[in-house]
RNA sequence: GCGAAAGUGGCGGAACUGGCAGACGCGCUGGACUUAGAAUCCAGUGCCCUUACGGGUGUAGGGGUUCAAAUCCCCUCUUUCGCACCA
């Protein structure tokens, strides 16, 4: 017969909310643990991703409530975006109403499965009382310096006339009407993340992150030490800085490439007789695939420009061309060309026929041009470099980078591969930048005290081609709040990243209207103790919530430099290899699972399949390995209740036991404690779980008889007992009902953590392998003290090592304690 | 293309710091129970040779270091994630 699951999980669920068991309360003075799970987009459906992400922060949770910690653990909804306008378009309706009826029915389901969540302090970041702080936050940004305009490339479709997203302009097709996507320059709003590079290179105080994500987010920033060298221009009084690592290099510089979208181009154009071409070669580039374009692979294509500029360190007259390999990016947008030295350098040079010249030398002094297949880029000797020549080229770039310097032609710069943060959309469904445009008075933030500026509600989804909020008169027609007359509002929304970067603090504090969140309270909470989340945040997410959280500790409101003091990447949730999705149709309805078999034996298969940073294959008959396992363990009780309740609890820990009740009791207390250490320590709760099963294994295997003394029975008892405490965390419906059928007051989560007797783990005989070169031959059991003369007399008493070495001479004999011995024969 | 990871039976996975490969679960095979099925329980299960005893072989592929390699080093292949307007 089946366990009764449905009746177990809705009566702890009715009653952990009536006890308001995961409700925190400031009163409390236990440690504090703020475990957070990133929060998702409201889709309407939690999927198995979800599950699996929310059953292992829950899992965190309870352990910790068991151990004592006051949890905090909350849940909310990054609600604006691309996707839930899409959504309201395609439902012929409006993203507030689908929005709000999405998180209905998800919190419906989080309830549904008893997640331990606060819920007094849900919030959705489309909620006027979330945004308003949005744009708190970015008139504080805006009064650092730390936002700006500029004008950027976007995504354009000439036919629908809109601005698209990266994945929605696949292969330069627009997604909707597969016109070609075109490159739209206009005037975005920036964040200055960049002025923060330096601090988010420090990764020391974190206490456990995963190695890969650090080492992603430094090759995100990608610091790079240089030089700034200015190149003027023949017959122009302008200058052309270039930022290069290798300055040492520089007179072998024989031509100069600029990025397309570099804004000299115009100027240099205009005396060129060959305009036409140039242009059509510049919005070529411009509306070629970025990634594709700088690929090492695609062939560097180039333009010449007619201009010279003069290469400052030998006067010497240097073509300027425009080159597809260029990034306006990176760096200033122009190169200085050493082809000799500089692979993509060395490829257009031979393709264009530009001159060639070594001024690094390797160690044999063999390099000539004939020879040469391809750059060299290593370090080496200095040659055709005047006063530098003989040098080595590592102090070369100290000695040119200060000469540079003292002519006030350059400067030493560190220069990153960090770009600012664009947080302009031209969309709908995001929070309204807090901007007014004024003939008078031109960019006018808009005054603290007349936040929020409310989203409205009267606009045409998906029926105008631009932002609909260009439509809205009464929206964008308002007053200068300097001087009082008729202006603009910005009609840019802000990058939903701007929302998810501090979420994590407004869950300390959700309902403060004075402020985004009380200092004290912030101080209290963070930093988040455990984050929990999927690995592809790592670059981006992860670094603007990192960003956030040291802009507002400059600006007095947080007191520590990090968000998150540990974080988990989990996996996702695969079927037949692939991400589940509808497009494949190999989605798996959590409901139908749930409904079946309950959420415990979901969370356990989720929690059991594999390791938590690792995907999880769904299989259907891996799921009902679980729901039996969870069967077994409800039966051994239900039929051993009785036999329990009437055996002792305690009993003398120095009494004789048979060697069957030993390893009983061993086995009790080991799983215990590796129990305790992978959820504590690693958070591998597969292996966790693994040890539980090993130990419902060992007790079945014990037969009981009702003649059984005292102190069999209480040993017995505790093998028992031990299962509701080990198995709260993962399956805590379960959990209680055990817990309070083996006659204990709920909740088993006020209970406290077990602990074990190392005393009962202590083995006094020790098995060695026994290895012929390296090969397992043979065991042998001994005394946990025997020496190591007396191992090696007893190896070669062994009739199977006599056996193998039998005419062969013994080389070498290596006994490792407590583990084998390996004799090496010949 | 660049950056970051991963690869172990039929499947998910386990293996401390280089020391018995395959814990635990699924599946499969055989048995018990049953009118029958489902469920449950018991036993077996990497592959190859052998009736057995036993032996060989094996951690994506190739090479190396070591008494000893899934684990360390080099090369190759495959898969996954990210690449700045998906969140």
């Amino acid at each position: 017969m089946e366990y009764p699951f449905q009746n177990i999980e809705n009566r702890w669920r009715k009653y952990w909310e009536r006890e308001k068991l995961f409700y925190v309360n400031m009163e409390d003075t236990r440690p504090k643990f703020y475990l957070l799970s990133m929060f998702p987009y409201p889709s309407g459906e939690l999927h198995m991703g979800h599950i699996s992400n929310y059953s292992i922060a829950d899992a965190v949770a309870r352990f910790k409530m068991m151990k004592g910690f006051k949890v905090l653990q909350p849940m909310g909804y990054d609600a604006f975006g691309m996707p839930a306008e899409n959504f309201a378009i395609k439902h012929n309706s409006h993203p507030k109403i689908t929005t709000y009826q999405n998180i209905e029915k998800t919190r419906k389901l989080f309830k549904s499965i008893g997640f331990g969540y606060d819920w007094d302090r849900e919030i959705a970041t489309c909620d006027e009382e979330y945004y308003h702080w949005n744009q708190w936050i970015f008139l504080k940004m805006y009064a650092q310096n730390l936002i700006y305009k500029k004008s950027s490339f976007v995504n354009w479709c000439p036919k629908c006339e809109t601005v698209l997203a990266n994945e929605q302009a696949e292969n330069g097709i627009c997604w909707r009407c597969e016109s070609k996507v075109v490159q739209k320059e206009i005037e975005q709003w920036f964040v200055k993340i960049t002025n923060y590079a330096e601090e988010l290179l420090d990764h020391s105080k974190f206490d456990n992150w995963p190695e890969r994500v650090i080492t992603m987010q430094k090759n995100w920033i990608g610091k790079s030490i240089g030089t700034d060298i200015n190149f003027p221009l023949e017959n122009m009084n302008e200058k052309i800085p270039v930022f290069t690592t290798r300055p040492d290099t520089i007179f072998g510089c024989t031509y100069m490439v600029l990025a397309a979208e570099h804004p000299l181009i115009k100027k240099l154009k205009k005396d060129s007789p060959n305009k036409k071409e140039i242009d059509k070669f510049v919005e070529k580039i411009i509306n070629e695939d970025k990634i594709v374009r700088t690929s090492e692979e695609t062939e560097k294509v180039g333009i010449f420009t007619g201009s010279y500029a003069i290469n400052p360190v030998n006067g010497e007259k240097i073509p300027i061309w425009i080159g597809n390999y260029v990034v306006m990016e990176y760096g200033s947008g122009a190169v200085m060309c050493v082809p000799a030295h500089d692979q993509r350098d060395f490829e257009f040079a031979k393709k264009y026929n530009l001159p060639v010249r070594i001024v690094i030398q390797n160690l044999e002094k063999s390099l000539t041009l004939k020879n040469m297949q391809s750059a060299y880029v290593d370090d080496g000797i200095m040659t055709n470099s005047q006063q530098f020549d003989d040098m080595k080229s590592e102090k070369a770039i100290e000695k040119i980078s200060e000469w540079m310097e003292n002519k006030k032609n350059g400067k030493r710069s560190v220069k990153y591969r960090l770009k600012d943060w664009g947080i302009s959309r031209q969309r709908y469904w995001g929070t309204p930048i807090p901007i007014v445009y004024c003939e008078k008075c031109g960019i006018v933030p808009i005054p603290e005290e007349q936040l929020p500026v409310t989203l409205p509600e009267n606009v045409q989804i998906g029926r105008s081609k631009q932002n609909p909020l260009l439509a809205v008169e009464e929206f964008v027609n308002t007053t200068c709040p300097k001087c009082g007359n008729a202006a603009k509002r910005e009609t840019d929304t802000m990058d939903t990243f701007f929302d998810s970067s501090w979420y994590y603090a407004r869950f300390c504090d959700p309902k403060n209207d004075k402020m985004p969140f009380d200092k004290k309270i912030a101080a209290h909470w963070l930093p988040v103790d455990q984050y929990i989340g999927g690995i592809e945040h790592a670059c981006m997410h992860l670094l603007y919530a990192r960003f956030f959280h040291k802009f507002l500790r400059d600006i007095g409101l947080f007191n520590s430099d990090e968000p998150f003091t540990n974080l988990l990447t989990q996996g996702m949730v695969t079927k037949d290899g692939a991400k589940m999705s509808k497009s494949k149709g190999n989605v798996v309805e959590p409901k139908y699972i749930i409904d079946r078999y309950g959420s415990d034996t979901v969370r356990g298969f989720m929690l059991f399949s594999s390791p938590p940073e690792k995907d999880v294959e769904w299989n259907d008959e891996g799921v009902k390995g679980a729901f039996r396992f969870l069967n077994r363990v409800w039966n051994l009780v239900q039929k051993k209740k009785d036999f329990l309740l009437n055996s002792p609890k305690i009993y003398d820990e120095n009494a004789e036991i048979s060697p069957e009740l030993k390893k009983l009791r061993y086995s009790t207390h080991y799983t215990i404690k590796k129990v305790t250490a992978d959820t504590e320590k690693t958070m591998q709760f597969n292996t966790a779980i693994a040890a539980i099963m090993e130990h419902l294994n060992n007790v079945s295997a014990y037969k009981i008889n009702e003649k059984m003394p005292k102190t069999e029975r209480a040993i017995y008892r505790e093998s028992i007992e031990i299962f509701p405490k080990l198995l709260a965390p993962f399956a805590p419906h379960l959990a209680e009902e055990l817990w309070e059928m083996l006659g204990h007051k709920p909740s088993i989560l006020e209970s406290g953590w077990i602990s074990f007797n190392e005393k009962f783990l202590v083995k006094n005989e020790i098995t060695y392998v026994i290895q012929i070169n390296g090969k397992l031959r043979s065991k042998i059991i001994v005394d946990k003290n025997t020496s190591k003369d007396e191992i090696e007399k007893l190896t070669f008493d062994d009739p199977k090592v006599q056996k193998y070495s039998a005419g062969k001479s013994i080389k070498k004999i290596i006994i490792v304690p407590k583990k084998l011995v390996n004799v090496v024969v010949k």
